[in-house]
DNA sequence: AGTTAGCACTCTTATCCCTAGAGTGCCAAT
DNA sequence: ATTGGCACTCTAGGGATAAGAGTGCTAACT
């Protein structure tokens, strides 16, 4: 039923939309793309692309638009054809340099994710949003431990991946470089090697291993490592590009207030985030969307691994009308910088 | 010229048009403020204030809206009012709470101020701009080292507030443990309870105790040192709230988008902020604004100490007509926060 | 003196109506 | 299957008009 000029014509129009965000005309498809044919039959062409239910059009005498339908095997091909295509491959290196410039030279989770986010929704012009990675499978280098003043230290949780987070802690008594270098050194041996989410159980038992007199100062030392341990667990997301849709603010008919909340309780997005079951990057377009407040948006994403194992997500959010070829491309980039895979 | 009611008259049309965002009638005015006289009667207080510049008209037969010398007054009332202000005085107390419970357990400067500026923009429906803290009245506490891998390590910059900062350095060479102790007790001893800005030239002559085959290595510690005390003369600054903006995107004549532009460049801004050269609260109101991109909104600004010495200024942006009692209360609970003067 | 009622006057905003133009859908011809 | 041609549809934009909101002014009142 679709001939092959049919879904050149599909193509042709999406592309024109995307640029100009104008229903797309017959006259201007053939005096912009080279079909050879001329615009009664480009207009057939669309009667039946709309029949399909590829196209839309606002009323009778208007030019027609994509229909979410019609985004879908749009962005299938391209996501298909994505390996082979030398425009988004070639992108995809360069964004990959730009992009490692700036976060090759991070090292601290947070900074490091919200730079990304910020990075991403730059090239992309879109909002970009990164899920904290799901750290199950990362293991414990090192606990380290910097004395502040009497009371208080900075506790560190180094991994194998060289992620570092720290925690100030406050002790309830004072405590010596030597009583600090204890807990490090027991606490660090039990946890190195093992997973984060073991280290709750683990070290716990540690604790009965201090005098009475110290046991306050180790509770309290303990707290911090498992602060930290916990705040793998939050369902975080980073997140920046808000003023980018703002350009977009009347496509998003819903409201944007509402989207914008729904971004910054986090929650929801990062748990429908992780029900995205594709390792590979894919499209959600429009209405597929089951989060409400994103049901006329799209969200192109992809996943970031350690040594094949993933971690989390990383999403561009837009109009379904974005640029798809481009995005992608900014989205792989990213992810594959943000994996540990290629470590050199 | 200008009698009491005038005043009065003024405020209450200020109140309402921050209250509704729209002209304000004689009438109105009559029905929801009690002022015992007519309609007519404020009218005619309406025409001195105009002809004294205090309002103005869209057209003949509008309402009348405040002009920037009108909210002047109004702003200098409230701020010279606010320390008796029982109103002002609650919801700074109330926001003080608020703030600590959050910003106590921060500890990096980076987190602090990010989550300041978070919380001032939430707490007041605004733009929070702050500024970093300038450090020449800061002295250094310690330099510590945690070694992450061969040749990795997390330096980290102690001052004697508290402040931490850090950052990863590689070597060219890789590195044992005891290096790196060297390392710290040499610069550490160095630093300790010197002015941060004073440290390049303290640190640099330390290079030479080195033998030459661990140079390169103590190169890279000194550079990684220097970077976090460059990192304090960055004219940097903490924004939050851009959404915020967007709710009010039609009072920003001059467009958005150089608005939010102007605040990521930064230096603008901060230097701005810098040559405001009040230490108590000051609001900055539409064209008095030398920042052309401000032209059409307010600033109201305080600033934040050590010791009495002023590290910098927190501020609220946003359009004209932005609840400015509310807000202040709001940038001086925060400021309050963020100063040195009552540490515990 | 200051205040007030009353009314004429002004300007905006909404609504209706109309027309020009863009674009399609379809038919008959190739 | 493709195409030129043309009728048909719908929108966007431009007056024109009417309703309503609000002021400014005058003359009367306290």
């Amino acid at each position: 039923m679709i001939s092959v000029r049919n879904l050149a014509v599909l193509r042709a129009i999406i592309e024109d939309f995307i640029a100009t965000n104008e229903p797309v005309a017959s006259k201007s498809l053939v005096e912009r793309h080279n079909f050879g044919v001329s615009s009664a039959t480009i207009r057939n062409d669309m009667a039946t692309l709309e029949e399909e239910g590829y196209l839309s059009a606002l009323h009778t005498s208007s030019g027609r638009i994509p229909t979410d339908k019609g985004y879908r095997v749009f962005v299938d091909q391209l996501i298909q054809a994505e390996a082979e295509s030398v425009e988004i491959k070639k992108s995809f290196t360069e964004l990959r340099k730009q992009f490692s410039k700036t976060l090759d030279q991070l090292t601290d989770l947070d900074e490091r994710l919200e730079t990304s986010a910020q990075l991403l929704a730059k090239a992309t012009g879109e909002a970009a949003v990164i899920q904290y990675p799901n750290m199950n499978t990362v293991l414990v280098r090192s606990i380290e431990v910097v004395r502040v003043s009497s009371n208080r230290a900075l506790v560190l949780l180094i991994t194998e991946s060289e992620r570092i987070q720290q925690h100030l802690v406050v002790f309830p008594n004072s405590v010596t470089e030597e009583l600090l270098a204890i807990f490090r050194a027991k606490f660090s041996a039990v946890a190195s090697g093992k997973l984060i989410d073991d280290l709750p159980g683990l070290l716990k038992p540690v604790l009965e291993s201090f005098s009475p007199s110290d046991k306050a100062n180790a509770q309290a030392f303990l707290e911090g490592v498992l602060l930290l341990v916990g705040s793998n667990r939050q369902d975080k997301i980073a997140f920046a590009g808000a003023t980018n849709l703002v350009r977009h603010e009347d496509h998003f008919a819903g409201g944007l207030p509402s989207l914008l909340e729904t971004i910054d309780q986090q929650k929801d997005l990062f748990a429908f985030l992780s029900n995205v079951d594709s390792v590979k990057p894919k499209a959600i377009i429009g209405s597929e969307n089951s989060v409400v407040e994103l049901a006329n948006s799209s969200l192109l994403l992809s996943s970031y691994q350690n040594q094949g194992d993933e971690l989390a997500k990383v999403a561009v959010v837009g109009p379904t009308r974005m640029n798809y070829s481009k995005n992608l491309a900014a989205v792989l980039a990213l992810a594959h910088l943000l994996s540990n895979d290629s470590e050199e």
